[in-house]
DNA sequence: AAAGAAATTTAGTTTTGGCTAAAAATCAGC
DNA sequence: GCTGATTTTTAGCCAAAACTAAATTTCTTT
C-alpha cells in the first residue's frame, strides 16, 4: 500500500506537528536525515496520495488520511516495542531500530492479533501511549513542572509560551520535548528544584521557568 | 548488509537448487516473477558481493557466503511462522505472506532471542526444518507421496507449492502436516491411490495430489 | 521599501531494481 | 556441421527516492 519511505515521512510529520514546533521543510529533512530538495519531492507526492495538505512556500499539514496512517504505523512501532521488551527480553533502550523496522510489515491482521497476544497494552516501554485500532490512544495529561510528583520520570511534553528568552533558557539547560527528567528535591523556600537528566547531569530550576514547562509522567516506569 | 531483493534472490536460488533442478536464468525468473533480463543484473551483482558463483552463459550457484545468507533467511523466516502459529494463532496456512515480510528484518541478536523466545522450535509449522545460528538443521528425509511405501505409517510433512487451490484441497481431505496416514492401494493406470487415514476414513488421491505431498516414514510404528 | 539572508523549490544527476527490444551464445534437429 | 529455436545477455530506458547546485520566494533588518 504505501512505501517504507512514505510511512516514514508521515510518521515523522506527525511527530514534529505534535510536539507543537512549526514543522517546516528544513526541520523535516534534519529529522529525516535527509535534504530539503528531497523533502520537497515527498510532499507532493504525499499529497498527490491524499496523506497530506500541501502549498508550496506556505507549509503542509497532514490530512485526515494522513493522521490516520501515523497513528497505524506508531501503533504498530509501540506494539512491537513492547513485545521485544516484555517478551524477548529486550531493555527498553535497545529495541528502537528493530521497531523501526518492524513497523513496516504490511498486515493489518497481525497487528491486531499481536495486540490480543499482549493483552492490549495502552502503553509502550517508553511510556508512550498505544493507539487502538481506531486510532484512538490515551490522551496524556499535561502537568505543570511545578505541581509534578518528586522522583517519577517525567517527559517534557510542551511549554506554556513560546518566547524567545525561555527557548533559549531551555537549550542551555539542555531541556527539549521528549527530554526525560526526574524531579529530585523541591525547596519550599524559593519554589526551585532540583532535576536529574537521563544523562545524570542534576542541576536546579527557578519556579519561573517550572511554570512554563509542562510534562507527561512515564507510565511505563 | 543486504536489500529486501538480493535476500530474495539468495533464497530463490537456494530453494530451487535444493529440490535439485538445474537452476536456469529463465527458471529463476519464473519464481521470483520478473524478467530473465532482471534476473541477469542481478547475477551480476550478486557475484560481486562474492555470494555467488556466476559464469555468464555457463550458469551459476552459491558461494559459501551466499549459502550462509540463505540459510540464515530461511531461518528467520521459519521461527516467524513458528511464531505467527504457535503464539498469534494463525492457521498455518495463513502464514507464508506475513514471514516473507518478517524475514528481512535485519538483526541478529532479535532472531536469537526469538528463538530462545519460543523455545529452540525444531520444525516449522509445516513440517519444514529450522536451521540453528550456524545453519544446522535436522535432515529429514522427506518422501514424496507417490514414491512412499505401502502399508506403513506415514506423517505428512511438507507440500511442495503454497498454491491457494493446493491448501484448499488438502482441507477439504482433511490432510494437514503432521496428519498420520497408510497408503492401502496404488493403481499402476493413474497412478492414484488409496489412503487411510488415522479416523478409519479410505479415500482415493490423485496423482497430482500425491505428487505435491510430501511425507516422512513415522519411525516409531 | 530595499537589500541581504534564509528557506524552499526546481532542475538535473545518481543508484537500485525493474522493464523491453535487440544481439549474442548455446542447444537441437537434421 | 549447419540452421533454426531457445536461452541468455546487452543496451537503453523507467520509476522511486535520494543527491547537488542553482533559482526562487519569503523573511529580516535597516
Amino acid at each position: 500500500m504505501f512505501s517504507v519511505a512514505e510511512e516514514n515521512y508521515i510518521k515523522s510529520i506527525y511527530h514534529l506537528q505534535r510536539s507543537g514546533y512549526n514543522v517546516s521543510t528544513n526541520e523535516l529533512a534534519s529529522h529525516l536525515q535527509t535534504k530539503p530538495a528531497s523533502v520537497t519531492d515527498m510532499l507532493k507526492k504525499l499529497q498527490a496520495k491524499n496523506l497530506l495538505h500541501y502549498e508550496k512556500y506556505y507549509g503542509f499539514k497532514l490530512a485526515p488520511d494522513g493522521r490516520k496512517l501515523a497513528l497505524s504505523i506508531i501503533r504498530r512501532h509501540r506494539l512491537w516495542e513492547y513485545f521485544l521488551v516484555e517478551k524477548l527480553g529486550f531493555g527498553w533502550e535497545e529495541v528502537h531500530d528493530i521497531a523501526e523496522q518492524l513497523e513496516h510489515v504490511q498486515s493489518a491482521e497481525l497487528t491486531d492479533k499481536l495486540d490480543v497476544f499482549l493483552g492490549h497494552p495502552r502503553f509502550d516501554p517508553h511510556g508512550d501511549p498505544i493507539p487502538d485500532q481506531k486510532g484512538k490512544m490515551e490522551s496524556q495529561k499535561l502537568i505543570c513542572l511545578l505541581d509534578a510528583p518528586l522522583g517519577k520520570q517525567l517527559i517534557v511534553a510542551a511549554v506554556q509560551n513560546q518566547s524567545v528568552e525561555l527557548l533559549e533558557m531551555l537549550k542551555a539547560k539542555r531541556l527539549a520535548i521528549g527530554t526525560k527528567l526526574i524531579i529530585k528535591k523541591r525547596f519550599a523556600f524559593d519554589e526551585s528544584m532540583e532535576v536529574k537528566l537521563s544523562g545524570n547531569d542534576v542541576f536546579s530550576l527557578s519556579d519561573k521557568l517550572g511554570r512554563e514547562v509542562l510534562v507527561t509522567l512515564n507510565q511505563a516506569s
